[in-house]
DNA sequence: TGTACATCAGTGAACGCGCGTTCACTGATGTAC
DNA sequence: TGTACATCAGTGAACGCGCGTTCACTGATGTAC
């Protein structure tokens, strides 16, 4: 009718309209607080559509993990590939590439790490969820390849917990109270430099 | 009637059993599991009577939150009372009681911070989750009295994300991965050590 | 010490709404001939 | 190139249930006298 057909019968491609308006409510009300028949309407599809896509919401939001785990992996190849002869700095990048993933991904963030899904059941999000946690392995491996297993642990253990635990405190807001909102990237990458550097200066 | 008179008309201390029962029900099915009708019923009232102590769900919730933050505080300030001449063993030992707390208080701990409560409506919790926050603080300066506060807040930021994300990681159970299991709260003393012995090494 | 009364923490039933999910259907698309 | 038909992504209406919340009430408790 319209120049601009807004009521094709046939959207085209709703699948990725429910997860992006999915993502979109999310951001605004929390993950408890989507609710599918928004996601329809927001895609402007009637509340049943989006059951020819999904078996149910969870599968919705299982969806939205696997994508979120997939581009989480890719940012830190991404990071992997840097500085191809400082392994330490690479290992810092990653970190920051964590973080960098939670800022600019806030819902698929939430979506993975609030444990709204249950990997047992959605084999292919622990999948691409594990591919993502052996960057990390192999970036620990590659620094530290003369020390022992429970060495290199020690090093994930604490690596994760500082990106994770910066990530998360940021969704939160929690650490405007001690940044006072200043560009606090360098304060993670100071963190992490440390941390490494120091791992990486004990391997005999 | 019985000897374990069940229905006393009046309960006695229902406001701290509703506390109790939502507790127990948030550790089986997460906060947004949480039915403020079966906190009632495991608390053996009606589904009415809550909103004798409680204004609302949200209240009920604000009060878990409080009640966790003031445990939190409790904690942080036992650990701060140790090592009384070694600065920063102390700060280590703040960092395990942040983990040991939420290990222990697993629901209060996912309510304080899954951001389900609106700080601004509830002045208390955010009065008594800032004088846990200052205790942080207080061990961070009189560790390191000397420095700028932009290196103490560098410090604050990293110890915080290291003990935050350690905790979030282990109730997350992802952290099962990379230790198998093992006692792992030694992994996160290594990391503080490292860490806050840096800092203060560096402090001119 | 006993009675009257105010108080208020409980009850039980109901309301209402949000929201996940289903069902019989309809319209668009692509393919066989 | 045109028509018949299978396929399947959509519609619109409805169901049903979980659950937060309210309301008129009732029973226990404590206090005034």
């Amino acid at each position: 009718m319209t120049a601009t057909r807004k009521h094709a019968y046939h959207h085209g491609d709703l699948r990725t309209a429910l997860v992006r308006a999915a993502l979109q409510l999310i951001e605004k009300h929390g993950v408890k607080g989507l609710a599918l028949s928004d996601a329809a309407r927001l895609s402007g599809v009637s509340v049943a559509a989006p059951y020819r896509h999904f078996k149910d919401k969870e599968a919705l939001l299982a969806g939205i993990a696997a994508e979120g785990f997939a581009l989480f992996h890719d940012a830190l190849a991404q990071a992997l590939e840097s500085h191809p002869k400082d392994k330490g700095k690479r290992l810092v990048e990653m970190g920051v590439a964590y973080v960098d993933f939670a800022i600019k991904h806030p819902s698929h963030f939430k979506v993975m790490w609030e444990s709204v899904i249950p990997k047992d059941k959605y084999p292919e999000v622990r999948q691409v969820a594990n591919s993502a946690y052996q960057l990390l392995q192999q970036a620990v491996f590659e620094l530290l390849p003369e020390s022992s297993a429970a060495r290199r642990q020690a090093l994930i253990a604490a690596a994760w917990s500082i990106a994770h635990g910066y990530a998360s405190l940021t969704l939160g807001r929690e650490l405007e109270v001690v940044t006072a909102g200043k560009d606090n990237r360098k304060l993670l990458r100071q963190a992490l430099h440390l941390l490494i550097d120091q791992f990486a200066a004990e391997e005999e």
